[in-house]
DNA sequence: ATCAAAATCTGAACAACGCTAAGATGGCAC
DNA sequence: GTGCCATCTTAGCGTTGTTCAGATTTTGAT
């Protein structure tokens, strides 16, 4: 449950609430949503008062902040994990579509992650984790199409896939692809609609 | 301020309750965004009492889907204002351009309306109201390619579009085109891209 | 080793929120 | 006129985030 390297709890002091709270806010936002979330909750499930984040974290910003720069690194894991070849394109269908699953298999984190109102931007660890997160995408963007502007190209493929990320979390794909549900889309339609109509799988490099 | 129509307040009856708490509702919305929303406040700004709104809407969300509704008929509109062409891909690329100048410019009423949580996806009038709205949308995806999958392609652009909107009205984009303003990049970097790197705007039926 | 200082956590308070239920008010059909 | 019913008020409950004085423990300097 907990790491075994925590100093444990000694009494009055915790040893490791920062941790801890990080841990709590996370299974909170995993179980509920991020609307689900309270700052009361959390510090009730780490064992601590009402008032102790506030002294690691200020506020339930800076708590949830951490989470979204947790999310961030986790989506850049996943992206990273994806295998590659020399087919640029087919390696920007596996990226699309681990994102996607991301999206998927922890809704929390990724709706955490784009909610300005939720996180603390001006954290200079924020922008850092959500470049890193995209590193492999922007690479594969260039190696796909070495010709374009970068920035172009990365945004206009970002916009696509989060698009479908976002759409399907929301719901919305259900409408056009009649009551499928979320897992149906990810593990079924999804891979033949990159691998067809999705414009940015094929192989333009030839 | 008001509609002239309305039978004003005669003391105790407020006359007609329900348009003006939606339009409370959404001028809060415009004004702090939906986070900033309060089902108090909007009674207050309504001129009555904090239970008030319960009779008509019975909670916050049956109010916020009223807003969410006007704001997939305003979406719709503003999309059917679009001017049309013999050349879909031009149609294509004007509907994306007001499609994210729409959720720039009523970016609550737009986040509101992709909000799960706040909004009663029950309701048969939003379905019908999120299908009007893409409608215009539907019709040049496959005027554009008639040979396509409808359901694909529709998808597949309007996931590009909506990811554009999403990504710059959560300030993604200045991450990308170093600190651009929403409002730059609606009026100047986003025609561009869309007219070069977005592969929805060739025309393709020749 | 001692003891002050700093870090950490408690507990109570405050204002605001959504929701509910009991009662007051007034329009409207009969 | 009278009674019904929709409408609105008011009070209350449980919840939330934030703040702050004080209790407790660790740390570091002497």
């Amino acid at each position: 449950m907990e790491n075994p390297d925590t100093p444990a709890k000694s009494g009055y002091h915790h040893g490791n609430l920062k941790e801890a709270l990080i841990d709590a806010a996370d299974a909170i936002i995993r179980e509920k949503g991020v609307e689900g979330f309270s700052l009361r909750e959390a510090a009730r499930r780490a064992g601590v008062s009402i008032g102790a984040p506030a002294h690691h974290f200020g506020s339930a910003t800076g708590l949830l902040t951490e989470v979204a720069l947790l999310g961030y690194d986790s989506l850049g894991a996943a992206l990273n994990a994806v295998t590659t070849s020399d087919d640029a394109g087919a390696d920007l269908q596996r990226l699309a579509l681990a994102y996607v699953r991301f999206a998927l298999a922890y809704p929390g984190r990724f709706r955490l992650m784009f909610r300005p109102d939720l996180v603390n931007r001006d954290d200079p660890r924020y922008a850092q984790a959500s470049r890193q997160a995209l590193s492999d995408f922007a690479k594969t963007c260039m190696r796909r199409d070495p010709t374009a502007d970068p920035m172009a190209q990365i945004f206009i493929v970002w916009s696509s896939i989060h698009g479908i990320a976002s759409l399907v979390l929301d719901g919305k794909a259900k409408y056009l692809f009649d009551g499928v549900t979320a897992d149906d889309f990810a593990a079924e339609i999804l891979p033949k609609l990159l691998a067809t109509a999705w414009p940015f799988g094929g192989n333009d490099t030839a």
